[in-house]
DNA sequence: TTAACTTACTAAATCGGTTTAGTTTATTTT
DNA sequence: AAAATAAACTAAACCGATTTAGTAAGTTAA
């Protein structure tokens, strides 16, 4: 059973390589190759398993049916997610995906770019870091199809698809305030990322629209290395002093989960002694004690909108109008956050 | 800025794209290309950003320094963290990883493994449904370099990487019945997966050591489209009987965290009530309550295996013996089984 | 001083497809 | 019956690299 190439095929059946390769790529009778010849074609093909040299074609094509996706971590279930949807309606038109985690590193990201461009993939979905203006300014010139979600560039146009940060923590913090929580703190991670950004600036429109000032105390930035202990020593800070806070807002599902975990070491009752929420969400954070209230980010929409918009770019030569999508969180209210204090 | 190619070097330089290429290439020594030469085209390459195009390289080289990874679904932690240590061992190595999922459907699992073959890739990686043994047998007799890993086929002879499933469960069964345990259930999905079986046999295995005969009634296998429903159904059938069980072992995370869901649900309490325990596991099992003894599976070192398999497969041209391993889990005991009963 | 090596390159074939620009034969149209 | 049109193909160029098989000029050996 020897690999079968094209001009096997077409030794074999005494016809053209041309023909061969019009009819199986179904431009036969726009090509008047007769019924005949088509059916001896598509049967030979069949019978003896002919699938085309995806790098031949690719070359001579100049696309390769492959879209790329680079994310900061395809290990984070958020990331894996969003990953799989893409991964499931990409497969339906065709595509394959060439996957790279970044691990937020605004270098290898910057390679990814290039080394995917010059793996000639189609189009590319990035959850960038932020830090690669550059390669995205060079995109746009060559008009390279790309989107970008989660993370993009707020100074630059472009294709985008987020979720609405501000709002959601807006949301989730009011719920806390409408609760009877006076002093909420907020978890997160050091600046730098657009999300990160919404998120903050949403928990502080939320203190202020209660007439409450924000205390920057309040508010722990966390370097993403050594969220661990980090995490832990920002909660020592916000619970064991004069003003202590009766809640905490954690801005990604991770400080969530290591918070929980510290709020247990130090004997802290959830949500009595503090309530707390979680920005985006884990699969269990229903079964967990107590089960957290969080905003979910509608992960299959994600998925969806992104490969949409992608593949419509790759489709059109015509210059369309940039697509941005901001797409709507959830609250899922959990007992984290008690019921109404009455105080 | 436009696209550089190999010929456009050539001619800036007045050089033949051989020399360019193999001075590219790091063959330039050894086909005795000048010193000044080589670095006049290294520095113009370097300063103009060329970037040779894979596809033609792969074209010409045979092969395109991309492996191909199948799995059941990159959304499942398991898979997702299996991926990331196999993505970043791979890149260090210089090549691209290809994913897909099969989502359990031997149909497309078996359409997934030849169209990454045209797609030329280097190797493959499957986490297989074993429903497809003619390609695993193609593949072997094409000599492609391939390594299994979680799930294996038992009656034919591949590398693989899997952990000791019988003796995970045997090991976690005994320690529940050490602890006084005497009615212990087992939740499971319905047969076909080599994995599926071992853990099956580890824990009647660990029944027998302890002279208890396996009521069958006291296993259940579940479907995993309805896996939902059918936990629940499967733990009322359990608890609510003559001979209600005082322990559970759920063969996988995600039958546990739905076993949880549903105890919660029944009011039951875990470990009073009923202790329970998980083969493989959840990041946030230790924050559930109770938090979960689970039988951890080693993620970086079978991400690590398959890789260092796979590589040496691809580099070697010699047919070496297959590589087969089998890591050993661990036990990571927590509260959901409660300490020794005094009955 | 000429044959035999080296050195430093290059032309052209090749990888396996796609596609453009024809070609040949049969059929209509005038 | 000649010109025009259509039907059913095919030869060869091309995609952008790698690699084999040379070649020309300069050295060394006999």
């Amino acid at each position: 059973m020897k690999k079968l190439y094209l001009k096997d095929v077409a030794r074999e059946l005494n016809v053209s390589k041309t023909a061969v390769s019009l009819v199986l790529n179904g431009k036969g009778d726009e090509n008047k190759i007769s019924y005949d010849t088509q059916q001896k074609i598509i049967n030979f093909a069949k019978k003896h398993n002919y699938i085309p040299n995806q790098l031949a074609r690719g070359l001579s094509r100049g696309k390769s049916e492959t879209i790329g996706l680079i994310i900061p971590n395809i290990s984070d279930t958020f990331y894996s997610k969003v990953a799989g949807v893409i991964e499931r309606k990409a497969k339906e038109k065709g595509y394959t995906v060439l996957f790279s985690s970044s691990y937020e590193d605004p270098k290898t990201e910057g390679e990814l770019i290039l080394s995917m461009l010059n793996r000639q993939v189609d189009g590319l979905i990035i959850a960038s870091t932020q830090q690669n203006k550059k390669e995205i300014e060079f995109l746009k010139k060559e008009k390279f199809p790309f989107v970008l979600f989660d993370r993009y560039y707020p100074e630059n146009e472009t294709d985008y698809v987020i979720v609405d940060n501000f709002y959601g923590t807006k949301k989730v913090t009011e719920h806390l305030l409408n609760l009877g929580r006076k002093k909420v703190g907020f978890i997160t991670l050091k600046p730098g990322l657009e999300p990160i950004a919404q998120r903050l600036m949403g928990y502080k429109e939320a203190l202020k629209a209660h007439n409450l000032t924000s205390k920057e105390t309040y508010v722990k930035e966390i370097g993403r290395e050594e969220y661990f202990s980090e995490v832990e020593k920002a909660i020592i800070d916000l619970t064991a002093r004069e003003q202590a806070v009766d809640a905490i807002v954690f801005s990604t599902h991770y400080l969530a989960s290591q918070g929980l975990r510290v709020l247990k070491k130090l004997n802290l009752k959830v949500p009595d002694d503090v309530a707390i929420v979680s920005f985006d969400e884990l699969s269990a954070f229903d079964i967990v004690e107590p089960p957290v209230t969080s905003v979910v980010q509608p992960v299959n929409e994600i998925g969806y909108s992104v490969i949409e918009i992608l593949l419509n770019k790759i489709g059109s030569t015509v210059k369309t109008e940039f697509q941005t999508r901001v797409l709507k969180t959830k609250l899922e209210i959990r007992s984290s956050c008690g019921s109404f204090l009455s105080t």
